[in-house]
DNA sequence: AGTATCTTGGAATTCTCATTTCAGGATGGC
DNA sequence: GCCATCCTGAAATGAGAATTCCAAGATACT
């Protein structure tokens, strides 16, 4: 009896996160989503209700499919500093260079503005840190584990002092930093950690 | 002949900045400046010119009256890395305490959203940033003179790491990061440059 | 085929915002 | 005390925002 969607929301969302990433929702009208992802505004109501709830659904996209899935390669690569150092490889990259260039964090972004006054943007800013971390944290105690730290080197805060170093590489990226400043930045950071640091 | 000027523009424009800090320039309307500084419609515009003129006006006394004389401090300080290490104290303590307490740093919340789009506010971002990272560079020179680096590290690469957390202390202050695990981490970063840091 | 139900397109509605305008009031040199 | 000049207040303007509504079209089960 009903009508069937005649749209992919989740192809839709996945304009809208590209949308709200590169501008932000402050900047970003409802027009714009319109005109970006070709549909109607009443499809864009009856889906996904206001413009608050598309960047809540947005956002909450962009973590777990930008953001998690890069936290658990790192968590659970069994290398160590390898992984960690190949994170903010691959992170740099994907900042300043490619499509996304510039555009910086999502989430990190979100920080910033006044996003973070919804306190479901605020529960999601404060579960990216926490996985950040915790992944983080993880690969530093496959790294100890291994013998890759220098001695003295607790995991906790050099995890801590790493989140807090990405959480500056995606503020930094998006005023058009120098990524092979960024990348001898971060070695260096990993090299006051580890024995020997893969680059 | 003429009229004089019924209000004093330096202690409007304080005003001002203390609302784009708190919220961004795009969840601010003209009518919140009216409100929260009292004086007329017609004497802002008069005065400062629209409302992105008004932005540039603010960012730029932030600089010069908020980060400027820190950096200033940090670069003239002759103690090398404690300096450093107050610096970061006393900056942990600005965003997580007191008045300003999550507002997080306004060239930083800068980077992140839409404002970094006008030309004038991203040379503002890259004052503010490499006055920072020449600030970092010459506390590390002292303290490279007085001895107080370890071996191998290098003063220009530590003063890009040391800048790089300062914009992830501000940009996770705004979220509600905790003081103390703040100081930590940048405690073992000071330590692992230096032969030994004071708090 | 019929029909209930959902989708769709676009106009309509209701706000809010930045900016301008203008008449009246205040100022200070003459 | 006069007047050119600037300031002040409040309303007006006009653009653009989010959201809602409704008539028309499409769908799939009976």
């Amino acid at each position: 009896m009903p009508d069937i969607k005649h749209f992919d929301p989740d192809a839709t969302l996945e304009t809208v996160v590209r949308l709200f990433w590169r501008q932000g929702v402050a900047s970003t009208g409802i027009q714009d989503v319109v005109t970006a992802t070709g549909l109607n505004r009443s499809s864009l109501y009856a889906t996904f209700g206001g413009k608050q709830d598309l960047y809540r659904a947005a956002l909450g996209r962009y973590l777990e499919q930008r953001s998690q899935p890069m936290f658990r390669r790192l968590a659970e690569d069994g290398r160590g500093l390898p992984a960690v150092s190949e994170f903010f490889g691959g992170l740099i990259e994907a900042r300043c260079s490619g499509e996304y260039a510039r555009w910086g964090c999502m989430v990190s972004n979100a920080h910033a503005g006044a996003e973070n006054s919804d306190p479901e943007v605020r529960a999601v800013l404060d579960q990216h840190h926490h996985e950040l971390r915790e992944a983080m944290y993880a690969a530093l105690i496959t790294a100890e584990t291994q013998g890759q730290l220098s001695s003295g080197v607790d995991p906790g805060t050099s995890a801590d002092l790493l989140a807090l170093l990405a959480y500056g590489v995606n503020l930094r990226s998006r005023a058009g930093a120098d990524a092979a400043t960024l990348s001898r930045t971060v070695s260096a950071a990993l090299n006051s950690i580890g024995v020997r640091a893969a680059a």
